[in-house]
DNA sequence: GCCGCCAATGATAACGTTGCCAACCTTCAG
DNA sequence: CTGAAGGTTGGCAACGTTATCATTGGCGGC
């Protein structure tokens, strides 16, 4: 690898010249300046970000520490980060948490001595303030999605509740009595603000039972399968279901389907999550859609933000979430038949 | 923040030492290494990979550069190769192309000067060697899912020639007289395996009428849409569509909606891609599916290995793709109604 | 013609780590 | 008791860049 020296020693300048040269900074002659670009051409001279980092104690680096990248609106965060990074000459590099606090804790480490300019952290349920290490200088970190109780970060967040409470509202409208909704981890402000959302509705709408119909679990798919399961056992079950996540649905739609109900004709379903899966449907499903791009980029803004300014002015970013009104509900016709075989539904 | 300068101060040793203890590789009295612990430990030491990586010329980042994160499968593989090269010490830095070469080209550059140790690429379709820019020393390449025809370096790929052949042979069981393959970019190797995969079978079935239908595209959705419009209005329309990709299976089915035609019953779809959007359906989509998640972990390995040996001595690496047959299709009886609203649906 | 300013370039010394070699100490065999 | 061997530690220099300050030369204003 030719370095500055060599580059510097062909063009017949000093290197602090090439540096000059490369970081087009203060004035460097136009033909000393093309003399330059020559010789670094010729020897396939490529600027040391390792060195320039070491020296200017910046990296150009961005951290994304998130849950699961296989998960869309993971992935659709990502994506809006580093387009946002990319737009500000930084690289993003990653992290998968799977929602262990140690596997993050040592992310964080690794981040850290690699001297990244900045993290972005979706934070694992049980993530405290004791987990994250203690950061070099003062790197800034916003939160994603979700912050721990005892962390003092900012966030940017979506917050559901509106969206979710127009949700409602839309299946009260079709003439649903008996909305349940279901997989959400307790204390998880992403699920407190669904049921936030859930129980405006439910006052709104001047139901008492609403708590009945509140199923915690885990977001997983299994929380899904046996939110169904306990439903659809009770004395009244519901008629419509609104699955906490994507992962929840998928438990869901399975179980709904081992049981042989057919959607929407003998029950209702729809989720609160990134668009990426449930807008695949045909016919549309309902959901409630969470702008996982914006709010990776927001993060990032967030953060080149205070490399800037240097200081921590900011205050949070919340997002609103919107409502997409697909057939998985039923329409005011209620003409849709079925997701499933028709072998198992029950056409009305 | 600390430096081992000032651990080593704080420890009555020397800097040299420090290294030692936070590399554990020499020597080091265990009375030594626990002082050296606490000093570190109290002055909140974190190693400096930067100042490592230009010591050792070594970073320990690996770059992964694919299309868009956004689209599963590639999130599948960003997702396996993280795991690898978390599991191997090393650190995934990301990069997305958005299939234009030149910001591929971008990217590459900005790798190289951050020194990667290797670089996992995904190339857009109208990638070169021209655009590859020179690499420093021998950064280990791995391509992914396609090779660009003049580039040399190894590629890890998934072979869906054979699991096509057996869709369609599925196909042929279930009575089907006219499959149609749709979607894909030509001159794309990805494609000319689906295609080769489609031939073979048709052959097989003695069938000769097969290139009228086979329908190019871009692998967007865009493609699924003209396909279906120029297929359903020839003479004989074919009763099932493969189609090329996960968008263009949007496409599709959007298409075969807004024509009201209802699946499998009027018609047959099914699609070769990542299982994860496919696999979200209810009843369950037919499917050629590509381990994604596979591929990314051995690219990884492919690099890793590379630099552990020094040599390139490997050989590319083909994964097969399998089979997921659900019920988009029809089944033996045909039972399958419809994934449409009963409204546009014209049921058997 | 002199002074001072500015543009252009260079010399020097860091940034924090580790490879290389040398030095020291302890231990043990002869 | 001596010397060798091996375990433990340190000095020095270098990785490639850039911040800081210094130097040079040219130019215009008075």
């Amino acid at each position: 690898m030719a370095t500055m020296q060599d580059v510097a020693r062909a063009a017949g300048v000093s290197p602090i010249t090439v540096s000059r040269v490369f970081r087009d900074s203060t004035s460097v002659r136009p033909e000393t300046r093309q003399r330059v670009l020559r010789a670094a051409g010729e020897l396939n001279y490529v600027p040391n970000a390792v060195a320039r980092s070491l020296r200017q104690a910046r990296s150009g680096l961005l951290a994304f520490i998130n849950t699961d990248m296989k998960n869309p609106l993971f992935s659709a965060m990502a994506r809006g980060a580093e387009d946002a990074a990319q737009a500000a000459g930084m690289t993003i590099v990653l992290g998968n948490s799977d929602d262990d606090a140690s596997l993050e804790a040592r992310y964080l480490q690794v981040m850290a001595e690699h001297r990244v300019d900045g993290i972005i952290l979706v934070p694992t349920p049980t993530t405290t303030a004791a987990h994250i290490p203690t950061l070099p200088r003062n790197v800034p970190l916003v939160l994603l999605d979700r912050r721990p109780p005892d962390l003092a970060a900012r966030l940017v967040s979506c917050n559901t509740a509106t969206a979710t409470r127009d949700l409602c509202r839309h299946l009260f409208a079709l003439g649903h009595e008996r909305i349940a909704i279901a997989g959400g981890m307790p204390e998880v402000p992403t699920w407190l603000n669904r049921l936030e959302g859930f129980r405006l509705a439910q006052r709104e709408a001047g139901r008492s039972e609403a708590e009945e119909l509140v199923i915690h679990g885990n977001y997983r798919a299994e929380s899904g399968v046996s939110a169904v399961r306990a439903l659809m056992v009770s004395a009244v079950p519901p008629d419509a279901i609104i699955a906490g996540s994507a992962q929840v649905l998928h438990g869901v739609l399975d179980e709904l389907a081992a049981q042989g109900k057919a959607i929407p004709a003998d029950i209702s379903v729809c989720c609160v999550d990134d668009p990426v899966l449930p807008a695949f449907f045909r016919p549309r499903f309902t959901y409630v859609e969470q702008p996982g791009y914006a709010m990776g980029g927001a993060a990032v803004d967030m953060v080149l933000e205070e490399l800037r300014a240097g200081t921590t002015a900011q205050r949070d970013r919340e997002f609103p979430a919107s409502l997409c009104i697909g057939k998985s509900c039923g329409e005011a016709e209620r003409t849709v038949r079925s997701y499933l075989p028709a072998a198992v539904a029950s056409p009305r």
